[in-house]
DNA sequence: TGACAAGCATCACAGTTTAATGTATTGTCG
DNA sequence: CGACAATACATTAAACTGTGATGCTTGTCA
C-alpha cells in the first residue's frame, strides 16, 4: 500500500481509524464495526479496506498492536502512537479544509 | 465511463460541477477556474477529470452544451438540465449525509 | 451437526483522479 | 517580430482507493 499524495476525499478510513483509536484501544473487526454504527450507517468500509489500512498504519509506526485473548478470542488490539495522534490532527484540518472549501462553492447563493 | 456505485467519496467532482452550473452555464475551463477559485483553493480538480465528467453528464442528459464563440473563443457552454438538477438534489443531500456520519463520529468525546 | 458470528487476512477488479501530453488560438511583453 | 503565457478543448496511461469475494479458524447456539 502506497500513500503518496493522498487526495482530497479517499482517506477517509485512515482519518476515522485513527480518531476511533485515539478514545481508546480496539481491534480490527471492532473498528469496522463502529465506524458503521458510530456515523449513523452513513459510512461502511469493509475488512478489505481497514484491514490493510491498520497494517500500513502499523508499518508507518502511527499505531502499535497487541495480540491478546479476550473472551476466548484472539484479538489484535491497535493503539495510537504520538505519531500517530500528529497525523490525525493533520488528517483532521485537512478534512475540514476540503468540507469547509466544498460549503463555500455549495452554498453561495443561486444567481 | 461508468458511475454506477461511486461510494462516499468520489464523485465530489460531480456534485461540484452540477452545482455550478445550477447557478448559470458555464464552460469547461471556466469550471475548472471556479472549483478551484470559489472553494478557497481547497479543492482543485484538473482538466482531465472535469472534461470526461462533462461528457459523461451530458450523455446522461444531465447538462446540455452548447458551442458558442465569445471574445474570440470557442467555448462550449453547458447548463443544467431538470434532470440534472435533480441528480444535484440527490448528490447534495449524499454528501450531507456523509459529512454529517464523519462528524458524529469524529466529534464525539474522548472516552 | 449445521449454521452463523467473530476475527483475521488477502486479492482481483473496478471506479476515480492525476499528471502528462497534444493541438490550436489569442494576448502580452521585450 | 518572436517567445511565451493563458485560454480552451481533448485524450491517455498510470496510480490510488475501496469493494466484494473468498478463505481460514474458533466459538456459540439451536
Amino acid at each position: 500500500m502506497k500513500k503518496t499524495n493522498p487526495s482530497f476525499l479517499n482517506g477517509v478510513p485512515e482519518l476515522l481509524v485513527l480518531r476511533l483509536l485515539a478514545r481508546r484501544e480496539m481491534y480490527g473487526y471492532q473498528i469496522v464495526e463502529e465506524i458503521r454504527t458510530q456515523t449513523g450507517e452513513a459510512l461502511s468500509f469493509g475488512e478489505g479496506c481497514i484491514y490493510p489500512y491498520l497494517h500500513y498504519l502499523e508499518a508507518e509506526k502511527q499505531v502499535s498492536s497487541q495480540r491478546r485473548e479476550v473472551e476466548g478470542r484472539n484479538r489484535n488490539y491497535y493503539k495510537l502512537t504520538a505519531r500517530g495522534r500528529k497525523r490525525l490532527e493533520a488528517l483532521t484540518s485537512e478534512w475540514k479544509r476540503v468540507t469547509t472549501g466544498v460549503s463555500l462553492l455549495m452554498e453561495e447563493q443561486y444567481a
